[in-house]
Formats: C-alpha cells, structure tokens, sequence
DNA sequence: TATGAATGAGTTTTCATTCAT
DNA sequence: AATGAATGAAAACTCATTCAT
C-alpha cells in the first residue's frame, strides 16, 4: 500500500473520527483496532504511533465529544439574550439535536458506572452537564419563570428521564408519535421546574 | 480435584449467582466464564453443561432478575389495602430496595440499546415495568390523589430520572445526603404526579 | 428420566443402531457420543457401560457392517443354482442395495487409509470383499462367460469404478440418468469381464 | 521466541505446505491449527494473518492441489505431438506421479461426499478431471485406437478404479508386486477404452 | 511518520470420559 | 444395569500490542 503521509493533527483527527463512530454504533468492546485502522485506511502501526492503547483513544474520544457538548450547551447557557425558559429549550434542543453524541455518552458513563474501577471519566461528564442545566434553573427561579427549591435534583431528573423518552421513541420513525410524546414531556418538564403550562415548547 | 456433585437446581443457581455478581460488578464482555467458574468452584465444563453458551447465562441472568423485581412490584400494585399514593410509595421503595438489581437491569438496558441489533430483551424489560408504574398512576388520577394527563410518560420520567439520582448517591454512603436527595426527589414526584405537596415520603 | 432396563444385547444393539446411522449420515468425528445417547434415549453412563470408548463402538459398527454385508454376499457366491454372470448381478445388486452400508464402508475404508497408523480395520474390510468378487470371476471365467487373466484387479476395479459411479448417480434423483449411467456401466463391467455385449443387466 | 518477518507470500506457502502435508498424513479433523504453526514455527495468530479459518485454508490447499494437478494433466491433453494413446499413459503416469496430492484428492472428495452438505468443492474437484480424461477417450475413439460408447464412464471408472489399485499397491515397497499390479491395470484400462492389447504401458 | 507482519495470552466452546449413586 | 452430574484437556479463534524496516 502506499504510504500516505499526512498532518499530523489531521491523522489523529480522522483516526479519532472513526473511532468515534465505531464506537458510537458498535460499542466499545465490539470496535478492534483493527476496525478502525481499516476504516481509516492506515496500518495498524500508524494507530500505535498517536495513541497509546485502545483505552486512551477511548479517552480521547470522550474528551472531545464532552468539549464539543459542552461547549455548545455552554453557550446557550450564557447567551444574554436569552431568558431562562428559552435557555432551557435551547438546551433540550442541544442536547436532542447531538443525538448521536448524546446516546454514546450516556451509554458510556453507564458503562463505566457499572465498573468497579471506579470511573473518574464517566463523573466528569455528568458533572460538567448537570451543573449547567442546574444553573439554567436557579436562573428561571430567579427570573420568577421557574418555581422549584431543588434546581440540581430538577436537572437530574431532566437529563435521564426526558432523554431516555427521547432516545425511546426517535428511531421509530413515527411521526405523531414522537409529537405526542414530545408534547407529554413539555408538561412533565414544566411540572419539575414549576413553570407555567404551555411555557416549554419541544417542537 | 475432588467431584462435589449437587442438587441440579442448586448447582444452576450458584452458577447464576456467581453470573449475576460478576455481570454486576464487572460488566458482562469483561467477565470471563472462566472466572464465574472459578467463583463457583466447578470445572469448564460444567457451565456448559448447565448453560448453552455465555449469551444464554445472560439470558437467564436477566430474566431472573425482571421476574424477581416485576413478581415483587406486582404485588404491591394489586395489593387492595393501598390505595395509589402508598403503592407509589411502595413501588419506589421495591425498586431501591431491589438496589443492584434494579442497576444492572438499567446497565442492559442501555448496553442493548446501543447495539444495532434490535434488542428484544432489554425492550421486554422496560416494557414489564413501565405499565406497572403508570397503572399505578393512573389510579391515583382517579383517586383524585395525583394529577396528569400523561401516565405514561409520568411512568417514564419517574422509573429513569429518579432511578439515576437513587444509583448516584447510594453508594456514597453519606447518609445526610442521601437524605436530603430523597426529599428532592419527593418533590419532583409529587410534581410530576401532580400530587398534594407532602404527600409522598420516600424517607 | 425413569430407568428403563433391557435385555443387554438388545440395548447394545439399540446404541449401535443409533451409532450407525449417525456415523453415517454425519460422519465420525462429527457425530458426539452425546448425540448417539440422546437418540437412544439413555444416559450417557450407559453408553460407556457397554463400550469402552468411542474408537471401539466404531469398530463395532464397521464390524457388524461388514458381517452383514459380506454375508449377504457370501450367499450369492455360494448358490449353487447361480452361473457366474447371475452372480455377478446380483453381487452388484446387493452392494448397491446395501447403499448406506456400502457408503459408509467405502468412507471409512478412506478415512482410515488416509492415516498414518495402518490401519488393520480398512484393509481386512476390502479384504473380505475383493476375494469374493475375484472368486465370481474366477468361476466366470472357468465357466467361459467371462475372460480375463487379472480376476483380482478386476474385482477391484468394478468394486471402486463402479461404486463411484452408482454413488454419483444414486442420489441425483433422476430416473433417466440413473438408467443411462447403469446401461453404460453395464457395458464397462461387461469389458472389464471380457464378458459378452448384453450379458449383464443392472436394471 | 526471536520474530522473523519473511515475504508474506513466502510466509503464506509456508503454513500451506505444512497444512497440506499434515492434512494428508493425519486427516484434516485431526490436525490441529497449532499442530500447523508448530511445524512451520510461527504463532498462532500469524496463521490467522494469512487465513481466516481452518476451514479456509482447507481450501486454498485443496485449490492449489487441483491447479497443480489440472494444470500438470491439462498440458498432456493439449498437447499436440501426442496421440491418444500417449496421452492416456502421460494422464496416468501424471496421476500416479502426484501421488500424495493425488491421494488426498480422492480423500476429500470421499469425506465431502460423505457429509450431508452437498459438497461443491468437492464436485469441482472431479468435475475437472474427469472430462479431461473424458476428452481423451473421445480423441482415442476419433483416432480410432479407442473403441467405446461411453467415453464419460469410462473415465469415471478409470478415475477411481484404477487409482485405487494404484494407492493399495504403491506404498507396499515391493517392486515386483507393483509391476505385476500395473500389468494387469494395463490390461484392463485397454478392456475400458477398447483399445489393442499391449498399446497402453504404464511401466 | 508510517507500515504491516508477527506475537501470544486469553476467550468461548466441545466432548470423550469418569464416577458417585 | 443405569443414571447424569461433573470433569478437564484441547480446540478454534480474537485481538491488543510490538517491532523491524
């Protein structure tokens, strides 16, 4: 095969690339080396020569997908002209919309959740994207939009439950259904945030 | 080494007990059935002799533990002295105290929904809690104790979100915290059931 | 499972059935001493209760496999009221009616010449037959019907040239084709035999 | 164990040599993947580098066999300074020559025949064969030195009748015997093909 | 930087055989 | 005579990792 050689950034990007998806679609016991290598169309060597281990580039990936998440739900978070409520759609919306990104992420802390090895990884995510959430709240109850006096446990309960509704019915490809359920979970939404009914707007 | 033969039935169980320990503790790709032999004290051989494959076990595995939880829950929801607010009551408190049962169970389901393969077995799983819950629900809407036009995703919401906030202060084994995360999450039942403020105690 | 006790040599002989057929039809190595007894509807003790190994109820198979046959063809041999060409039929007749039985020795006489260990169990198979064909003809030959001075190395070009072509044509199905290969047969053995155009029907 | 890295190609004959060698002397159910690697000295998972599985390099030994054989037996049929007869004698002399490959040809197609699966590699086998020396009788008849109806048939006989005779006879290591053998194949091939006695000489 | 042949420990699974009852 | 639970060696195969080039 001839040998490519390319930027180095740009190398362990595409390599990145494809482990994230394979990872994503497969899994991460399921994803070899080989699978990735293959898909990138480089050596096995070549993935030895930016990432240590098979452990690391999982690492790597997750630090990625957590910066970009975060990043982009930081940035509603801090949007000033917005107000609470609209932050709190925009970020259902982030999150929703980072579909793919948002799925691996929670199967991977669940993942590591359940390893003895108790996972510094799988805590950091969480707690960088239960504290914004959280922070949009205490906003809301501060701006008189939101009544609640448990803004973390609020978000909590936003963050698993409405994301496992999602996640439930966004492959069934039916339509209505997905507007039913969608519309059952702005109320529930507005319950646990006491915000008036008919404020959230998911679709 | 010695040959110690035992009751089939028991020999099974040890066997299913050692499975569900290791899935538990280790994850299932990471639990050898070595070591689930080695746990148990038998040869190779005898797994196989009492288990199909490694797949099978964590068929078996499973389905003990949703017959353990549902048989369980399931009595309370048709426990006539209850009325919906103590079956709720009831039905929370089965399912903490069901606590790595309950958690491996989360921990499949999540496992299987990433995979591609559509996977009936995690789907049976939520799908025999899930309506318990919102009968339950639904009883206390006519009760007049809770309040909501969505049972089901009430169902959803509660079973995943306050099943997250459970399994992420558990094991801290602070019990001041664990305390006042209970509260909390009392609140945003009531909330989300719609129900009178002070009337569900999960403490 | 209630214990069912039998005559022993009619439950020996109910293992070797099982043996065979599945020797047979799956061939040694595939066939596990799991499948014999589970087709005999015993436990697997038993099977080892009457033979010692699985190498020897092989050995048993074959043996009683060989005795049926060579029996069954011994008799032709020795009918007085038969001239050779009639034998000769009815030698072919009766290999081939014994189908199963014929393939199976034909296979295992393979298997075992293949390996390394001569093996004593292959040789003294085709040792029992060839004789019996170069004696019919022999007598053909002192008869006049057949001529040739190689009664052995016709005897074993029939019984492998011949076989073949009957195994590749027995199964296809096709009434016609069967006929048009036996008639052409006809015509080879008929050469091989020095015996006259028309003198052996097949069909 | 020092790593030798070798031209894969080198490498890949290697491990076929040693598969096909132990293939033919063992049988392939009992020759191990390890009894392989052991002989050619690599580990176990460089043989998986080169084929994905037992069963594939099982094919690629057979596949090399039938080239080496058919293209050996194909240049005799085509060539144009030979007449019938002298082909039919290069065929058999190339038959027997091949000795090992030869007789582990007729060893798998035995024990594919055997198994239910209907065996494609296998027909193939004798499907490549048999029409070359098919093409042969043909050709004799045209020349007139052959005389036969059933050129097909004949080959088939010839295929398995006298390579038969040929194995039984060529490892006994008494060179009298074998001369003896083949005079009388002589005699018969030239019954099979109509030919006049004493034009074939496998001697 | 990049290659890809090579490694070898580890995994799941099979199965002939044993043995206490 | 018969059972069937239990054994353990051996098999095929996987895959993260190494290393000479």
């Amino acid at each position: 095969m001839p040998r490519i050689t390319k930027d180095p950034e740009t190398r362990k990007n595409e390599i990145l690339d494809a482990a994230q998806e394979l990872f994503i679609t497969q899994g991460f016991e399921q994803t070899a080396v080989s699978d990735i290598v293959k898909k990138v169309g480089v050596a096995q060597g070549t993935f030895y020569y930016y990432f240590k281990s098979k452990e690391e580039i999982l690492k790597a990936v997750l630090e990625r997908l957590i910066d970009q998440i975060v990043k982009s739900l930081t940035s509603v978070v801090y949007d000033q002209r917005l107000n609470a409520v609209q932050k709190m759609q925009g970020f259902i919306d982030g999150l929703f919309s980072f579909e793919r990104g948002k799925e691996s992420m929670m199967e991977y802390v669940h993942r590591e959740q359940n390893a003895i090895v108790h996972n510094r990884l799988a805590a950091s995510l969480i707690e960088k994207i239960i504290p914004l959430i959280s922070q949009i709240v205490e906003e809301g109850v501060k701006e008189g939009v939101f009544d609640t006096d448990h803004p973390l446990e609020s978000a909590e309960v936003l963050l698993f439950g409405v994301g496992y509704i999602h996640d439930s019915v966004a492959f069934s490809g039916d339509e209505e259904i997905y507007r039913q359920k969608m519309l059952a979970t702005q109320d529930v939404v507005e319950r646990v945030l006491g915000a008036e009914k008919g404020s959230i707007r998911l679709i």
